[in-house]
DNA sequence: CAAGATTGAGGAGTCAATCTTC
DNA sequence: GAAGATTGACTCCTCAATCTTG
């Protein structure tokens, strides 16, 4: 079966994607004892502005449940990695901030995992083609999002 | 925070991995009632020489667990689009096919579910730079998993 | 009653142990 | 005793309902 040449590319992201993560998850696990999906959370709030989100934002940034971001900050306050203060200019909101410890985990993740990328994919590709991917993917993404960041509430246009 | 060229190009893949899935799925499920994880199961028989595989070609393609390909698999039978053979050369070993009411409904999700793709992916390059995602992406596949289809059994190297 | 967040029930996936056949 | 496959116990995530505040 020939998929054509798009397609192809589209399988290729597939498969990339599967086969990068598992290492990923693997070093971070051996490097740090760390499942990924916590260095995900922490670099979000680790890139916002003065270090603090509020829940839904977290959770819209991540592309994930508002129940899930519940449970996973949860998890993390009992871990010590962030504080969750109940407070903010909104009496409803809940803001979240790396707490002292968190930002020293962050610290060793952040460099385990930027050896792993180097190491896994940035090796194997010349400037001018990550600049390609960037380009090309950021296209995809911001049509599908209507934005980087911030995907859309209904993410299928008709459904 | 600058990230490098390279590492935006990674971030560029989790986004746009993220947010087409998300679409993807969506799409599937509501022009055809099924899960993106379905098509994925099926596509990959329908792909196989005789289009048969051993659960545990399956799993090694799918790259995910022997116990996560049965319970699905037990599912997919159940609902009348694999059939399970209990045999081949090898009596331990159990074959999955198509039957043909499988064969029909992938028809119709790869009818669906290339529409999306060329929807919310294709549209958005030319061939050429198709073209350097497929090179780069099987790059670093390949050298993850030490080959395209084939991970390894240890995906980390020192774990 | 709309938005922010949480909770409970249920489905989906993983790890380790088991059973069967080579 | 090793490989193929399955099962059971457990964790993780999602959906829908709920609680609280604007």
């Amino acid at each position: 079966m020939a998929l054509g040449t798009k397609r192809a590319a589209w399988r290729s992201v597939l498969f990339a994607h599967s086969a990068l993560i598992r290492i990923f998850e693997a070093e971070l696990k051996h490097e740090c004892g760390t499942p990924l999906q916590t260095y995900d959370v922490l670099i979000r709030i680790w890139l916002a502005p003065g270090q603090s989100m509020r829940m839904s934002e977290l959770a819209d940034s991540a592309i994930l449940s508002r129940s899930w971001i519940t449970r996973r900050v949860e998890r993390l306050e009992a871990d010590g990695l962030v504080e969750r203060t109940p407070a903010g200019d909104d009496g409803r909101g809940v803001s979240v901030r790396l707490s002292d410890q968190g930002r020293e985990t962050f610290g060793r993740l952040e460099r385990s995992h930027a050896k792993s990328i180097d190491q896994h994919f940035s090796r194997f590709m010349t400037e001018d083609e990550a600049r390609v991917l960037t380009d090309v993917l950021n296209r995809v993404t911001v049509a599908a999002n209507g934005g980087l960041g911030a995907p859309a509430k209904s993410p299928v246009s008709r459904a």
